[in-house]
Formats: structure tokens, C-alpha cells, sequence
DNA sequence: AGGGTAACCCGGACGC
DNA sequence: TGCGTCCGGGTTACCC
């Protein structure tokens, strides 16, 4: 399930392969995969279309095009893939953009809750989403004063797109466990020194996801050895890490959530 | 106003 | 085998 750091290196990996292409013709093989425009304008206006600029911002992969945006959100199950325009279309291809020098860019996802935008106002989109946790704008002091002027359960608050923009459920909770905050802790408790421990988690398990994907992303979406990196997600009832205390799984705001009771008490 | 929860979209995994 | 339930990203609708 790609969450910020795989979309990351989705993007990189993209930016550095079709950057200069011209988008030839769309295969638009489930048209609800597309949010906007109908499928007849977007086959119009994406033909022809050049790439000028591949990036990421939250978990949408942004692709900049001679006169409009391509936005990909990825969801639970999308993934994009880099073929030969020979190759036949594969289970699950929802969108496939034949490019010049004979590769095509397929979008494949297998539980459809991935989405396609092709718009000239990118920010109709990307317009309310928060601050990028890996920016220089997103400081300690600016979390500090973040978190005290909402009252909300710290969990729901990280995963809120317009709070802080591309923390996803794991990271969330990753992040959590290694500041020391219980995932119901009220944002407005938050001490400075707890806000700056935070600050540092969210970025050191972003950095972290970031840094092992570049490395081997191909079994990302395939399950593979991945939660062996998990310090409390998935991890219901195994030891923590830290102290050995079992860890739980609760719900919050239907989440599946995971820490540690010993390491992130709630008073 | 600002908080919370439920429904929604989907198919795969899993339990009985 | 087969049916029901859970899971999840993020938006929208609705209630407190």
C-alpha cells in the first residue's frame, strides 16, 4: 500500500524515465478511475500532451504536462508501471498512456479506489491540502502551535490531509510510538519538548520508508518482508521494541491503531 | 465552530 | 465451497 515514501520514489523514478515524452493516446480501460474530465474530453486534451515535470505532493504523483496537470492518487492498491507499448494489458490496468519512444505508463489498481484528475487548476485538487512533513516549512514550533489550536485525538488529527499533508495510517502510528504519544492524547496537551519529539519522529519515519524503498520497492505492494520493519503496526500482541510490553490495537476513527500502553501512556 | 462517527468505494484475505 | 466480515485512503454527509 503506498503510502508518502513509496509515492516518492514512484515519482523519482518516473521523473528521471519520462520527463520530455509526448503522451500519445490514453487507453482508458475503467472510466471511473477517472475523477475528472469526462473520458471523451480527457482522451482529447492528453493527446499530444508533453511531459514537462514529474513530482509528489502529499500522496498525489503530479505530472506536469505542456498545458494541464495530471494528477495520480494512488490509494490502497494503485501502482504505476513502466512497459513496452507491445506488452498486452495486464489484470487490473485501469489507464495506459502510450508514450513516444515506444513505452507506455500503465496505472494499475486492483480495488479501483485509485484516482486519475487531468486539469488545468491543479490546486482545485491539491488547493486544501496542510504543510509537507518533509519541507522546510514544517517546523517544531509550527507543529507546537498546529496541534494547540485544534482539540482533537492526535491520530485522527495526523491522518487529517489538511492538517499535516501525506501521513498515512502506518507512519502515523509509527511515528507515534517512537515519540512517545499515545494516539489519543488531545493535540492541545502536547508539551513543546513532546511536539518537538513528534516533529522529529514524523520526518525520521518518513526519511526512514523513503531511504528502504529507494533500495527495493518491488516488494512493496507485494507484501513481502516489509513489516519487519514495523516497530508497532501490524504488530498486535508482539513485544515492543523498546520495552517489551505487548502491543495492543485499538480503533480510532476507524483506523486500525497500534502502540505500545507502556512506552505511550496516556497520562 | 469544531469536534466525532458512519458510509462509501472495492476486492482480497481470512474465519467459520 | 461458500458465505460473511474485516481492512483501508480519503472524501462526504451527518450528528453532537
Amino acid at each position: 500500500m503506498p503510502e508518502l515514501p513509496e509515492v516518492e520514489t514512484i515519482a523519482r523514478r518516473l521523473e528521471a524515465e519520462l520527463v520530455g515524452k509526448t503522451i500519445r493516446e490514453a487507453d482508458l480501460r475503467w472510466s471511473r478511475t477517472l475523477a475528472t474530465p469526462s473520458p471523451r474530453k480527457f482522451k482529447e486534451q492528453i493527446r499530444g500532451q508533453k511531459i514537462t515535470n514529474i513530482s509528489r505532493r502529499a500522496k498525489y504523483i503530479v505530472f506536469r504536462l505542456s498545458s494541464f496537470h495530471l494528477l495520480i492518487h494512488l490509494r490502497m492498491s494503485g501502482d504505476l508501471l513502466l512497459r513496452n507499448s507491445t506488452t498486452e494489458p495486464a489484470p487490473h490496468d485501469r489507464l495506459i498512456l502510450k508514450l513516444s519512444g515506444g513505452k507506455s505508463l500503465a496505472f494499475n489498481d486492483t480495488r479501483k479506489f485509485g484516482r486519475v484528475w487531468l486539469t488545468a487548476q491543479p490546486e482545485e485538487v491539491l488547493g486544501k491540502l496542510g504543510p509537507e512533513p518533509l519541507d522546510a516549512g514544517f517546523t517544531p514550533e509550527w507543529l507546537y502551535h498546529a496541534l494547540h489550536a485544534k482539540r482533537r485525538q492526535l491520530k485522527p488529527l495526523l491522518l487529517d490531509q489538511t492538517f499535516l499533508a501525506g501521513l498515512g495510517n502506518i507512519y502515523t502510528d509509527e511515528a507515534l510510538h517512537l515519540a512517545r504519544l499515545h494516539p489519543l492524547k488531545l493535540s492541545d496537551s502536547v508539551s513543546i519538548q513532546q511536539a518537538q519529539a513528534l516533529h522529529g519522529a514524523i520526518q525520521s519515519v518518513l526519511r526512514e520508508g523513503i531511504r528502504r524503498n529507494g533500495a527495493s520497492i518491488d516488494w512493496v505492494y507485494r507484501g513481502g518482508e516489509f513489516q519487519n520493519y514495523f516497530r508497532v503496526y501490524d504488530r498486535e500482541g508482539k513485544p515492543c521494541k523498546t520495552c517489551g510490553t505487548k502491543i495492543e490495537r485499538i480503533t480510532v476513527g476507524q483506523r486500525g491503531t497500534h502502540f505500545c500502553p507502556n512506552c505511550q501512556a496516556l497520562k
